[in-house]
RNA sequence: GCCUCGGUAGCUCAGUCUGGUAGAGCAACGGCCUUGUAAGCCGUAGGUCGCGGGAUCAAGGCCCGCCCGAGGCUCCA
């Protein structure tokens, strides 16, 4: 940073033309200041709120000798070569202002990007001119990060918790009785006090690798994860399922960059209000960021679209793949937490609070059902609704109901004050096998952000108003439900039962045993006859023996194991390895499809990624 | 991000304290076995001991820095 500091008699200035799109608000009108001290000031790159703080500090010692205090910083770009970018630099001359502000500086700004004219009358004495420089220290500026307002105000948030019951009555933590709704309890203690008990990994972890699914990958960044064939499959087929109920529900599917510019006014003043660390990229000149969320896009698609109260609630769906939040590297921990994740995003645009609502109940409905399609049960999840406490006082009964549809207590979280930009919202939450939380489903009511993006619908009077914003996550980050499916798999195993994935994201769903290679021919014409009804079927036609081909397949989790030799080419009755209930039945080929087909009914399908011979398939892990 | 622990064959791990020739099981590959519902037998190959630097005649082991993972802290819109 270059200042330009000047005792003067006097300054008169005026402010002339914008000079650059990110220029300030101002009049243009002729503002006069006397006996002050004026700090023409250039802001460099690599220039950060340290050098604001120094600069302020020495300019204070400064005006102590001359006994003078009063400052007019004043944005003077041609003192140097090298200057930041306007987004930056207004920042850092705001933050001069305030800094002088607090140290009880009778401080004055001239508006930062715009031609001004100006005359001034300097005092003759040795200390009236001055020129200095300010440079960032090496460490601060190692440790300064971009850290947006809303991460900063989240450390101050205050809240209250309370359990609401489903009929109404709210009962605070401490009073609550927890003896039949023990993952409430564990998930209220994770969320209030952070107490957790774990001294394991996490199971799911050694079973995404082992199972083939997922697998951390070093070349990357941590959270950014590998994805084998048969998780990609099981992957992509609840990226079909989610966004088939979303289109069903009514959203239109849309898709939107991964990055954006920093500079963009709307964007740079949302981040601030979005508690999430970015990815940065520099590329050419250009300052971007990884998206954390479809909000971006979509709200600059809806800023241009035309739209009423007749099309709305208006509901714009995106799955993106990815959003990038760059969480503490503490935080990331197999597929629970990532860096790099698939999240469905619909928002929908409301004409006003009745209208928000219903849509809330609507979706509010929506999330549980798709859950449960997903293989997730009511009691496998706890729900959170968070409010401020105005919106409580306005809106009881719709709060209640939402703990009604629930059918069991939840847990709130209440605000005093406003401290993001929604009033509403809930999230669903697994509770693992680590005691530990994590929210999958959520929703919330927006109030800030349409006029941010200058979002406006017209209404009946054909009056431009600005709408309501809900933001859900039908299903949460889907690799965060993988990660739940195998946890709760690992719950059941520790149950006594055989741990499973839902049959319609078993990547084999039937695996066909032969005796021996006598009876391959046969067994392909089963296995044919199986695939053909959509069923992913495979065939063990290693050299192995039958016990060992029996437990790979049992490890695996194949829901269906059919050994087939001499007797059943006579019979005509296949002896069935049932997984879910342990037992081997003896079904016909059409009843073992039939059961099947119905279990896996209104379920997205997606054949086998990888050869149908084991003998012809690579081994990924292990 | 901080503190603690860990990283040795594709996988799981021993060896590190006390410096002196790199180990096991599983998997892979070759062969035998042609099997009746959760591990058949024999053999072969497989290693920059996470990466970089240092002290030492000598480092997987000791010292320093970094990367990756786990637990805790913090955080989780």
């Amino acid at each position: 940073m270059r200042i330009l500091q000047l005792h003067s008699n006097f300054i008169e200035y005026k402010p002339i033309q914008k000079e650059i799109s990110a220029a300030e608000e101002a009049e243009k009108k002729a503002v006069r200041l006397e006996e002050i001290v004026v700090l023409f000031t250039a802001v460099e790159e690599g220039d950060n709120i340290g050098v604001a703080e120094k600069a302020v500090e020495e300019i204070s010692t400064f005006l102590k000798k001359l006994k003078v205090n009063r400052i007019l910083i004043y944005p003077y770009a041609h003192l140097s070569s090298k200057l930041a970018k306007p987004s930056e630099a207004i920042k850092i001359v705001k933050a001069m202002e305030s800094f002088a502000k607090v140290k009880g500086i009778e401080t004055f700004r001239a508006p930062f990007g715009w031609n001004k004219q100006f005359t001034i009358s300097i005092k003759g004495h040795p200390l009236a001119e001055q020129s200095r420089t300010i440079l960032p220290s090496e460490i601060k500026e190692k440790k300064e990060e971009k850290i947006s307002e809303a991460v900063k105000a989240e450390e101050k948030l205050e809240s209250f918790w309370y359990i609401l019951q489903p009929d109404g009555k709210m009962v605070p933590v401490d009073d609550f009785d927890f003896a039949e709704h023990e993952n409430l309890e564990k998930f209220a203690r994770y969320e209030i006090s952070k107490v957790r008990a774990s001294q394991q990994m996490p199971p799911h972890v050694p079973l995404m690798k082992r199972l083939e699914i997922a697998d951390y990958e070093s070349g990357s960044d941590p959270g950014n994860i590998r994805w084998y064939p048969k998780g990609r499959l099981i992957k992509s087929l609840l990226e079909q399922l989610v966004t088939a109920k979303m289109i069903e529900y009514g959203a239109m599917e849309v898709e939107t960059p991964v990055m954006y510019d920093f500079q963009h006014p709307s964007l740079a003043d949302y981040l601030n209000r979005f508690p999430a660390r970015q990815y940065l990229l520099k590329s050419e000149d250009k300052e971007l960021f990884l998206r954390f969320a479809a909000c971006f896009g979509q709200f600059l698609m809806v800023h241009d679209t035309q739209f009423s109260y007749k099309h709305m609630p208006l509901r714009v769906y995106e799955l993106t793949r990815y959003s990038f939040r760059r969480e503490k590297s503490g935080e990331v921990v197999g597929l629970r937490r990532l860096r790099a994740f698939t999240m469905p995003d619909c928002h929908a645009f409301c004409t006003d609070l009745e209208q928000a609502k219903n849509e809330f109940i609507t979706r509010f409905k929506l999330c549980i059902n798709v859950l449960k399609e997903i293989g997730l049960d009511r009691e496998d999840y706890e729900v959170a609704i968070r409010f401020t406490k105005d919106f409580y006082e306005q809106n009881k009964d719709f709060v209640t109901s939402l703990a009604e549809i629930f059918g069991r207590p939840v847990l709130v979280e209440m605000w005093v004050e406003k401290f993001f930009y929604f009033i509403l919202k809930w999230d669903f939450n697994f509770v693992d096998n680590q005691d530990k939380a994590a929210a999958l489903s959520t929703d919330q009511i927006d109030v800030e952000n349409a006029k941010r993006y200058d979002i406006t619908y017209v209404d009946e009077k054909g009056e431009k108003r600005y709408p309501l914003i809900l933001h859900c996550s039908p299903s949460g980050a889907i690799e965060r439900d993988v990660y739940a499916l195998l946890e709760k798999a690992y719950k059941e195993q520790q149950k006594g039962k055989s741990p499973m994935l839902p049959l319609w994201l078993s990547p084999t769903q039937v695996r066909i045993v032969p005796m021996s290679d006598k009876y391959l021919a046969e067994v392909e014409k089963i296995a044919e006859a199986i695939g053909s009804e959509n069923i992913r079927v495979d065939i063990d036609d290693r050299t192995l023996t039958l016990q060992k081909r029996i437990r790979e397949a049992e490890m695996e989790w194949i829901p269906y194991i059919i050994v087939v030799g001499q007797k059943e080419l006579e019979s005509n009755r296949l002896p069935v390895r049932k997984r879910k209930s342990g037992k081997i039945q003896k079904m016909t080929l059409e009843d073992l499809i039939g059961e099947i087909r119905k279990i896996v009914e209104g379920k997205p399908f997606k054949p086998l990624p990888i050869p149908k011979h084991l003998s012809q398939r690579p081994q990924f892990y292990g």
